[in-house]
DNA sequence: CCAAGTGTACTGGTCAGACCAGTTGTTTCG
DNA sequence: CGAAACAACTGGTCTGACCAGTACACTTGG
């Protein structure tokens, strides 16, 4: 199989990522388990001969990449933690902020994520599911005279039922990283003009035609409104020679 | 607007979680931008009136968000790194191998996100891009005979041309890293019975299909191929009960 | 005068040892 | 037997030091 000794290129590795590599890597192995212990700093700097310092910044890494957590104090040592969407949270938001992404990107994907997500929800929602979803429509409809603040955490929790009615972990996630990186966006965009009322209402109907849909578990039409409702929800603010894709998106097959 | 004194739980913020904060917040809002230099290590532990220990844990949390980097030696100091998608990428490929994921929302996933890219990248293809399909296809065609790693390798690059075509990272970004977990995935259960012949005549005759839809711009064609093959590839695999999901999402629309 | 080599003053990477505040589990005392 | 005091740890931070690199100004030989 070795046909040639090929060289490659090396970059030098500093004692506390060849650290962050080994943990990262039993983590990854199943060698170390979410709830798992790790030694204790002091520990650490004996197993890997290295000073306390250096232990540390690896430590720091894998906390900031959520996979550790340290508590002063605790005999037990850092925590291994569950693998956690945080971290793809801020990694996306701080790629659409920089303009790496651009907004039309994340609206598309966020069309498609939205889209497969209700398509799914109206075939997997459990009856109980169901019922939430109706007290958020519900709670949209009530509060929608009064404050938007109200209005808008409602129609978050709606979507986010929807996510969880989809039974995939991974929609959701990616989902709602998405609904995150884009109100952010948003917000600092339209900046102090919250949903107007017209605007409300529209969300409203939206919601509520989805709703009808996911209760009649008609997987397509649901995903098909919800794709039109995103589109058109965010249409606006993309560029328009940014627009052509989306469109596509919208009607995948005719 | 402040209509009552609300109390919210706190949580001790350690000196260098300020500091990353900071630096980031500089980051986020343009007052330090790619390219620019961060004082040393020294400087800085007089700035923030912190350790060099302290400074140090920072900066690493830091660069390991791909933020900025430190090279030993340069009087310039620490530099501002554009933001790239390898953290995303990376932090991706973590929740996806964590295993708390279920194989049938992986590959919902990927049905997903293959069928969008797919007909993103007919709308969106540059003739070049178009060519690197075409010779990856052919590739494949040639290499059918030989060994399967030169066709898998084809097969990827295909796919991989697509993605990129498809313009939108995001999707590029997800696509590989559940392209990743599912071979994993799908290499330890069928472990050391790499693609057959007829398994690779299949895929062949798959992406060729795909190859066609792209050339013509038929993004509806395209990406209904994709999910219709993705599902046929990988449908066996999954547990009968969690195929309904699957099953909706090949055909959105009738 | 210029090019090539030399120095030097910085940089980050690592280490050793120390102190403090906090948690935990045990021990002691009422 | 319960509650308070204790001891033995934990992580968070600091000080001060050394080394191997890099960049840039400075010599020095042509």
């Amino acid at each position: 199989m070795t046909d040639k000794t090929e060289f490659v290129a090396v970059k030098p590795v500093r004692a506390y990522e060849a650290i962050v590599e080994q943990i990262e890597q039993a983590i990854a192995t199943r060698q170390l388990n979410p709830g798992d212990r790790l030694p204790s700093e002091r520990d650490l700097m004996g197993t890997f001969a290295v000073s306390r310092a250096t232990v540390r910044e690896a430590l720091r890494v894998l906390e900031s990449g959520g996979l550790v957590r340290s508590r002063p104090g605790d005999p037990r040592g850092p925590e291994i933690l569950q693998a956690s969407p945080a971290t793809l949270h801020k990694a996306m938001n701080r790629l659409v902020r920089s303009g790496t992404i651009k907004l039309s990107e994340l609206v598309e994907f966020r069309v498609m994520l939205e889209g497969a997500s209700c398509t799914l929800a109206a075939e997997h929602r459990t009856p109980e599911q169901l019922e939430v979803m109706r007290t958020a429509v519900e709670a949209m409809e009530s509060s929608i005279a009064g404050g938007s603040a109200a209005f808008s955490q409602a129609d978050v929790e709606f979507h986010a039922t929807v996510w969880e009615a989809s039974h995939n972990q991974l929609m959701q996630i990616c989902g709602d990283a998405a609904r995150g990186a884009l109100v952010d966006l948003v917000n600092d965009r339209i900046d102090s003009a919250p949903d107007s009322g017209a605007q409300m209402k529209l969300s409203l109907a939206h919601d509520y035609e989805i709703f009808n849909a996911i209760e009649a578990q008609d997987g397509a039409r649901a995903g098909q409104l919800a794709r039109t409702f995103v589109i058109e929800y965010y249409g606006d603010m993309i560029e328009h020679g940014d627009r052509n894709g989306l469109a596509l998106l919208g009607v995948p097959s005719e």
